[in-house]
DNA sequence: GTCTATAAATAGATAGAC
DNA sequence: GTCTATCTATTTATAGAC
């Protein structure tokens, strides 16, 4: 049987055993600098030292692997959402520093972020119905019922949709890592390179508005200088 | 002389003569399919009736024509901020009303607007500087000029950064639109087949904001359900 | 030159021994 | 779990006819 059939659909399994890790981590690699199909099973077994065969053991198919790294490309961010959700604090503090760490995760795995983002971008229906289901399902949920359980208790407007704020929360993160290299040339723009203070900023945005009717309500309006914080 | 060099790194150019005209389309048409390197010259010179050199003449470079389609695709969404700054409304009307409207231009104009994200996404220092010069900047600009008026004339808060804002504001239509083959499967995430109203919702968030605490600011609170509005 | 036919190489995937 | 050997379908290169 194989070890892949574990999976469900869910989360990544390469911790069970080293040879899968290691697979997993030159698929990462080559996947992410040659694209999907110019990448070889043949090259990648080379590379990782085990027999072809040995990686359609661990992994079903080409395809397989391929949802296996950007899986495990998620993985913190699930992980993320996990901990918000159970932890404590209100429902604004954990989405903030949801939006906070899953930037930091995007930044500090550029190349498969952007192998991640590459496959949205470019996945049709089917193809985005697989990543759903096997990719973001599972931390969308998450997010998604953290924000409407911030509703029940009174924390957040009950009549917004909780998965358009989910999606909006995502959105953020994502916009901000895949066009930063744009945003850096863009005048006023200065805060792309302080993605702690971007995460900050734009999470006052989300929960307390930009319209100035609001001025009252707010915790403590901070000073009109922006950068050197954090 | 090449006309192209009457662009000044600003909007497109094609108005001028049907050649130019005919070639920006058939070039818009192949890089979106095959990608910038994987597009020859002469393919291109022969699909739009002309010669190789008249192309060069009406651009100096591949890389030139590559960003006049760019320039081309993004055109609309630059005229509407041109005009949502120059028109009248209040300063939420003009900035949810272009939300919307960049939304459908992107969802419009399906394939071009993919190859532009394509290209934000990979691009490194060097290109994401001429992109940002070449392509963004005039635009990005005016939607930054926007916010600040409205922040002067005491309609937004003061107290947040406008570069950042208008960043925001661009972000959710993008993400919207890159990810709608993979949202259509999440789970309550029902608001992706209809724009218009996400746009609006949206705009109703980074205004208004999701904390419950302003509920009593808002103009009128709508009723849970979500769909079938417009 | 252009085209077809065929050879050679390589792709993803499987079987069965160890 | 891992391997060698093998299968089948493409893709790519080459040969030779026209």
């Amino acid at each position: 049987m194989h070890p892949s059939e574990h999976q469900h659909g869910g989360a990544g399994h390469a911790g069970s055993c080293p040879a899968a890790e290691s697979i997993l981590a030159v698929a990462e690699q080559l996947f992410s600098e040659k694209g999907y199909e110019a990448t070889s099973m043949s090259e990648l077994a080379q590379r990782a030292g085990v027999s072809k065969a040995n990686i359609f053991h661990h992994f079903h198919s080409k395809r397989e692997l391929y949802l296996a790294v950007m899986q495990a490309a998620c993985k913190d961010s699930r992980q993320a959402l996990l901990e918000i959700r159970a932890g404590n604090g209100s429902t604004r503090e954990r989405l903030a520093g949801f939006m906070r760490r899953h930037l930091r995760n995007m930044l500090d795995n550029e190349e498969v972020s952007r192998l991640v983002l590459r496959e949205v971008l470019e996945s049709g229906p089917e193809r985005g119905r697989e990543l759903a289901g096997r990719v973001f399902a599972e931390g969308f949920q998450q997010l998604v019922e953290t924000v409407r359980e911030g509703q029940e208790r009174g924390e957040l407007r009950p009549d917004t949709d909780p998965a358009l704020v989910a999606h909006l929360i995502i959105s953020t993160g994502v916009f901000f890592f895949q066009g930063r290299a744009v945003a850096r040339h863009l005048h006023g723009a200065g805060f792309i390179e302080d993605p702690d203070d971007y995460a900050a900023q734009v999470a006052d945005v989300l929960f307390d508005g930009c319209l100035a009717a609001h001025a009252e309500n707010r915790p403590a309006p901070r000073p009109p200088e922006r950068k050197g914080r954090r």
